[in-house]
DNA sequence: AAGATTTATCGTATATTTACGATGAACGAT
DNA sequence: ATCGTTCATCGTAAATATACGATAAATCTT
């Protein structure tokens, strides 16, 4: 992103784009469902379903914790991750915000 | 992006990561507003509203454009930019699809 | 025709993203 | 205590993204 100049807009904008990054790419996509429809799941549950390696999964559970879309909780040696659905319902809802602004529909 | 193994996931879970890729900058989201605000406009007038050089700007609306969110209408040495509906809208459908799938809210 | 205006593209620098294998850390089981 | 399992992190490579100034291309104005 080179020296990004993002102080310059608004923080709702910022979040946004932020929540829109996490979501720019279709395994991270594919996580979210993934993790909604068995509830919550180890890592290695998503990696099988996954034409990615482990380390790189892990990395993209990383990206979506980071911006609190998802949460892991350390059971043993393994990680159960689960949707955070505060994060999710604020992200739904800005997101509709966005639309009903620029969106004629 | 590396060498990414994209084409293993769904179209539409990629068409939605595309998107999200084309909303993941907040001067991004800010021209989208700006287009809707004056309808229809001008570069230098994007240009003016943003803290960012003209030549950045334009390639923040390249990017929009690659995504079908937007159009460009050459107009005399002018561009004149709209914000394309029918993308917006089938964005916002596939958009609210996916957190029906994945949001208890 | 010459000059001004407008915008895209080029060239460039730096940061980030994506991917992988290898390693390390934490835990459970033997 | 040692071994296997699970997952995060490290190191690395290549591609993309972001930003800028400079330049080119197209069009208006004079």
């Amino acid at each position: 992103m080179a020296f990004s100049k993002k102080e310059e807009f608004t923080k709702e904008d910022m979040w946004l784009a932020d929540i829109a990054k996490a979501l720019a790419h279709p395994a991270r996509i594919r996580i979210l469902k993934i993790l909604t429809s068995m509830n919550a799941c180890m890592v290695g549950n998503i990696v099988e379903q996954l034409p990615l390696s482990q380390s790189t999964v892990s990395q993209h559970l990383k990206e979506l914790k980071r911006v609190g879309l998802i949460d892991g909780e350390i059971d043993g040696p393994k990680v159960c991750y689960c949707i955070n659905n505060k994060t999710l319902s604020k992200a739904k809802k800005e997101m509709d915000k966005l639309y009903s602004i620029i969106c004629n529909c």
